[in-house]
Formats: C-alpha cells, sequence, structure tokens
DNA sequence: AATAATTATGACATAATGTCATTGGAGTGA
DNA sequence: TCACTCCAATGACATTATGTCATAATTATT
C-alpha cells in the first residue's frame, strides 16, 4: 500500500503522480487500465512506479482509500449525532456519499469505479470488520434492535451496505435522479426496518 | 458469448475445451487467467481459440452460465412449489445452490469464482432482471407482502439475493460449516422479514 | 471432380509487465 | 574538501501476454 519510497517524495511530485493515475482510472477500469500511462502521464519513468507502488493494484486502492478515508468517519460521528439510530445514521451516510460521487470533480472517476464494482472494493470503501466497525457497532442503540446480541449487528450492517452499495451503482447504471435514488433508498430501509411481511 | 463456430465443433472437442478453461479459472481469477495456458491444455492452436470466443471474459461467462443455468430455473420451480412464499423459495435456493458449490468436482472451482466476486459476475450468476426476473416475480404472492406494488418486489429480490451472495462468499472466506453457513443465512433472512426493529 | 464453405494453424505485430544494474544527488562526518 | 552512505532515478531488458491474419487443410455441396 504505497511504499516509504514514495510516501518521503515531495507532495507535488506524490500529487502529480496520483493525479496521473486518478486520470487513468477515470478512463479505465482496474482491469484495463495500464501503468504506462500513468508514468507518460505523470513524466516518471517507468522504473520508478515500481519504486513507489507494487503494482496498478496498489495504487488503485491507495487512492480509493483517499476519497473513502471520511466516509468511514462520517458514519461514527452520525452514531454520536444522531444516538445509536443505526438506520438514520446509514441514511445520511447515504446522502453524504452521494454528494461525494457526484461532485464535479469525482463524478466520472466514481462512475468507472461503481461500474466496475467488485467485493474487494466494497470492502475497501465502505465500513468494515477489518477497519473500525468493531468500535462503530460499540456506538450503536440494539434495545429497538430484533437481535439477542451485538455480536449479530454485523448481519444487520451488512444488510444496510449491501443495499447501500446497490443503490449507488444504479445511480451511474440508470440514470434516475439524485432524489429518487435516495427515495428508493430510504425505501428499502424502511422495508427491513418493519420488515418486508406485514405487520 | 460463444461464437458458431465452436457451437458447431463436435461435443467432445467442446468439452476438452471447456474443461482446459475450467481448470484455468480454478487455478486463477479472470484478472490472472491466460489463454495460453487453456490452449496448452486443451491442445488447440491460439487461432482456434480466438474462432470459438472473443476473449477470455467470453468464456468466463459461457462457463459461468453453463453452472447457473440450473439456478436460475429452480427459483420458478421453488416459488410454484411454495405457493409464492417468497422467503421459503429462496431459503431452499440457496440451499441448493450451497450442495451445488461444494460438490466435489466444482468446489475449487467455485472457491475460486467467489472469493474473486463482482457484481457482473454476480448478475450472470443470480436469477436477475435481464433473464427471467420478470416472469418470476408473477409467481410471488404478495399479499402478505409490505409494498404497495408488485414492482417494488424488485426491492425485496434484489436485497434477497444480497444476503444470499454474501453469505456465498462467506462459505469460501471463512472457513463455517455448511450448517452453520445456512443457520446465518435463515436468521437474516428472518431478520429482514420480520423487520430489524422489534415489534 | 470442381467448387464453395468452414475450420485449423502458427507466425507476427503490438503492447504490457516487473526487474535490475547503474547513475545521480543530497546529506554527513572527518 | 573529500569520501562515503543512503536513497531516489532511470531506462533497457527479458518475459509474457494479446488478438490478427494469411494461408493451409478439411468438409460439404453441386
Amino acid at each position: 500500500m504505497a511504499k516509504q519510497t514514495f510516501l518521503n517524495l515531495p507532495l507535488d511530485k506524490q500529487e502529480r503522480i496520483l493525479d496521473a493515475a486518478k486520470k487513468e482510472f477515470t478512463r479505465a477500469s482496474l482491469k484495463d487500465a495500464s501503468v504506462a500511462n500513468i508514468i507518460k502521464d505523470a513524466k516518471i519513468p517507468r522504473g520508478s512506479f515500481y519504486q513507489y507502488f507494487d503494482d496498478l493494484e496498489d495504487i488503485y486502492y491507495y487512492i480509493l482509500e483517499i476519497h473513502s478515508k471520511d466516509i468511514k468517519q462520517r458514519l461514527s460521528k452520525n452514531l454520536v449525532n444522531y444516538k445509536g439510530e443505526i438506520i438514520k445514521s446509514f441514511i445520511d451516510l447515504y446522502q453524504y456519499i452521494l454528494i461525494k460521487v457526484s461532485s464535479e470533480e469525482n463524478e466520472l472517476y466514481f462512475k468507472n469505479i461503481f461500474l466496475n464494482m467488485d467485493y474487494k472494493t466494497e470492502r475497501m470503501f465502505l465500513p468494515n470488520l477489518e477497519d473500525n466497525l468493531n468500535e462503530i457497532i460499540q456506538l450503536v442503540d440494539i434495545d429497538k434492535l430484533n437481535i439477542d446480541s451485538r455480536l449479530q449487528l454485523i448481519y444487520i450492517v451488512e444488510i444496510i451496505e449491501a443495499i447501500m452499495m446497490r443503490n449507488l451503482i444504479q445511480v451511474f447504471q440508470r440514470n434516475l435522479s439524485k432524489e429518487k435514488n435516495i427515495e428508493i433508498l430510504i425505501k428499502e430501509m424502511l422495508l427491513i426496518k418493519d420488515g418486508i411481511y406485514k405487520r
């Protein structure tokens, strides 16, 4: 995940390389992108690239992490603000993500990311077990939830995140408005909140 | 999706090629697999391969479809057998898939498929909007469901399939027993059936 | 037997990957 | 000032892959 050599570089050079890589990942999926295009654009020799990163994947996930760092933080904040209300916290998180991925500067980059989404990329992008999810679930108010133990919160979070990801992909696949897209997300959230079977 | 030339081939030759390809996709992900290995194993010249398939992806999805054809059919059958009961139908489908993907001959192949799962592959593998899902949702009994229109069934099916896929991936990621895995799936299904919030 | 249609073949042009030996330069200590 | 150390920079290279294409071989059709 970015070798020390890269991190030692002057910031403007780092930025030049990351910009070139982001440009390439805006043009093509991870599968179709090439190191050649990145180094040409960033004006660095081929050997240097491999001094900085293991390979394409390495820089791909490095850049993605830069863009998703605040998403992971936002969830904890929401849980505090909404007093452990999990559904509200995730709906707010979704709106936050939606604004972020459809911002002028990032839209085409994210379009490419989401149209080629795989499970590994998803794990990098959303809060997950490997990072701070364990701390996060401590913040959830489970009194109103239909579970026997805090452990089962994992199931709920996974379901919610699956729903979020699917709806995000729809943004770029269909040409729905942001409003309509959020409307559907909220409908689905309520569906699993109250149950898909009638009370 | 497999050119006519391939389909004209004698069946044993077709099979030889498909076997070689499946072997390669058991060894490596779509990203890491190579045409070279397939043609070496199948003992056909390079040119022939490209007479039969557009490229690696082409044969990858062709093989996957062979293995998922009956899964898609099974869902309709279940809906008939279970009189439109959607949750029961999907739980049965899950058990059917689980047996299939962990069968002696297919286990390592599917392990590779699932550990490298992406959304495109998922759409190929599970019943989806593009194929007969529209007919399928006609079979669902929506009287007990918490929706206003049959259209919204799509949301429910998507949520259920997302849950299924995540649990299938777990089979190969963690080393859970099949029994424990199904137990968790059923728990999650009941969770969304009754709602994640207490009644 | 002649001709048409289809399939088989492997050499080739092209492009990509990751490595490595060497060069260059900045900082340090004597 | 010099020698030395430590990184960073560099691009040629071996290797491996892709997809194409002209031609040969085989099979079908008349």
